[in-house]
DNA sequence: TTCCGACAGTGGGGTCGCAAT
DNA sequence: ATTGCGACCCCACTATCGGAA
């Protein structure tokens, strides 16, 4: 099969918003695709490369090659050439890597560039992702989606289960099974803005859990070989040597748990994101990271104990299995419980001990692998603050045309002005990009660079954000995490904004 | 007919490791 | 030694479609 056929699939699936209209272009695709080609179709069209990453970004593909006027590149033909990019590795290997991309686009017509420029980006933007993936995969081989979707969940890779349904239909599905050392796509939380309101999503009684801000890890033992990965299935067992001894040190031999690791002061009081993220991505130096920044793991899921998968099981039921297979102190504090007054209580005192908050979850859920279902509940606690809006940045894509991100900042009432303390782009409404827009062209004022519009800092808008974190970025030292609009403040003026000090006394 | 679950898009800050400067 | 880049850790929110109610 030739690239363009995919270039033209994919324009097609851009053009039409209807999501049935996008499965039927996918699935007339492939139904033409070869058996050898099949992982390739399905990972490009669903936005993804086979290679995962090749080492290849924005930068490395500016000003490409003139494009040539007949397509004639082969899926197998840009396959290869993507897999030895990625080898590509020590000195002179960018000079090698700009090489092989002259060469693979200078074989490219212009549609066939911009399609595997965006997929190489991770920018296809087409508006079908494995969601949609999935209903086409089933459509074309005449399969159950929900039997993709459970083999997908046990395999993580979509490619290789379409490839197997194309092949082989529901039997080749079924043959799927949890695999230990083989990582299942985790299950994912929805949010809400209270225990209250979590425990009425669940119904009823639930058990509420930590909530820890560290980094999710999946951890697999068959025998005496341990194996741990990331939410994106990235295998890190060489970053956690303290979570393979543990995992090791465990009775059962046959187990696959779900948890967090993360890094706490002496004290027991959890360290900042960025020290936990920082050692766990630590890979040249890993005995000293961890005698400097020793790293604790709470399991709190149990998918396969001694032989046994429990994914199927009620979340009561994974849970006491977890309890047999794994002492107490690495098992997530939680309290089960249907009284919100309890709960609540519950919430204050881990908020109290420096955690990030808690999640709720129903007892009768089973493990929704892959998936954001109602099982599980996150609940944080939402700052805000009045900050005013010092520029703001076009947007893309479906914002392209209205200036949307903005930038940021809180009063200085020593030096006056205004200091920047991050952007966001959350929270926006349609009618309020719109309204936006016309408003800061108005205050627009000072150098504009083509993508930024810097504005008068006259208009006052509430941002709620979970954090005030240490930053080397902006001029105060301090940056919020996860900042998003709320509404604007037009009854305020700058002069009644929140200043730098206010956020300062949030850092800690 | 209305409601709501699932999905995709639109980007945010921080850190590490590597290659180039 | 510093800088730029790619990759990946954490992530919130809105718009839309289409099946469920």
């Amino acid at each position: 099969m030739l690239l363009i056929d995919l270039a033209r699939t994919s324009a097609a699936v851009a053009a039409d918003s209807a999501r049935l209209a996008k499965v039927r272009h996918l699935a007339e695709l492939l139904g033409r695709v070869g058996p050898d080609e099949a992982e390739i179709a399905i990972a490009y069209l669903s936005g993804e490369l086979p290679q995962r990453q090749i080492g290849v970004g924005l930068a490395a593909l500016r000003d490409l090659p003139e494009p040539r006027l007949a397509a004639t590149a082969t899926l197998l033909q840009v396959d290869t050439l993507l897999t030895r990019l990625k080898t590509q590795s020590g000195p002179g290997s960018q000079a090698a890597r700009k090489a092989l991309l002259t060469e693979l686009f200078a074989a490219l017509t212009g549609p066939e560039q911009a399609f595997l420029s965006r997929l190489v980006r991770g920018e296809l933007r087409q508006g079908a992702l494995d969601g949609v993936m999935i209903e086409a995969v089933a459509k074309a081989s005449g399969t159950p989606a929900a039997e993709v979707r459970r083999a997908l969940m046990l395999r993580g890779w979509l490619p290789a289960v379409g490839a197997a349904a194309l092949s082989g239909g529901v039997e080749a599905l079924r043959s799927f099974r949890l695999e230990v050392g083989r990582p299942v796509s985790p299950m994912l939380a929805q949010s809400a803005p209270s225990v209250a309101a979590a425990l009425e999503r669940v119904g009823g009684r639930a058990a509420i859990e930590w909530k820890l801000d560290g980094v999710r890890i999946q951890a697999h033992r068959s025998g005496d070989a341990v194996s741990v990965f990331t939410r994106t299935l990235d295998d890190i067992t060489a970053q956690v040597p303290e979570l393979v001894e543990a995992v090791g040190a465990l009775p059962a031999a046959d187990l696959v748990l779900d948890g967090e690791v993360i890094a706490l002061r002496p004290d027991g009081r959890p360290e900042p994101f960025q020290v936990t993220s920082g050692r766990v991505a630590s890979r040249t130096d890993v005995a000293g990271a961890r005698r400097s920044t020793p790293l604790s793991v709470f399991f709190f899921d149990a998918l396969r104990v001694g032989g046994a998968d429990l994914l199927d099981l009620p979340d009561e039921a994974r849970h006491a299995e977890l309890a047999r297979a794994v002492p107490a102190e690495l098992i997530t504090p939680r309290l089960v419980t249907d009284d919100a007054a309890e709960g609540e209580a519950f919430f204050k005192e881990v908020l109290r001990r420096g955690h990030e908050g808690v999640v709720v979850k129903s007892p009768q859920s089973p493990y929704a692998a892959g998936r954001r279902g109602a099982g599980w509940v996150k609940v944080k606690p939402r700052h805000t603050l009045d900050l005013v809006v010092l520029a703001a940045e076009w947007g893309s894509g479906r914002r392209e045309g209205w200036l949307s991100n903005l930038h940021l900042g809180a009063r200085d009432p020593v030096g006056g002005g205004f200091v920047m303390l991050g952007k966001t782009f959350k929270g926006l409404t349609d009618e309020l990009l719109a309204w936006q827009t016309e408003r800061f062209l108005t205050l627009a004022d000072g150098p504009a660079d083509g993508w930024t519009v810097t504005v008068r800092p006259e208009l006052v808008v509430e941002i709620a954000f979970d954090g005030v974190q240490r930053s080397s970025r902006y001029p105060g030292g301090m940056a919020l995490r996860f900042a998003r609009v709320i509404r604007y403040r037009p009854d305020k003026t700058p002069e009644q904004a929140d200043t730098v000090d206010t956020v300062r006394a949030l850092l800690l």
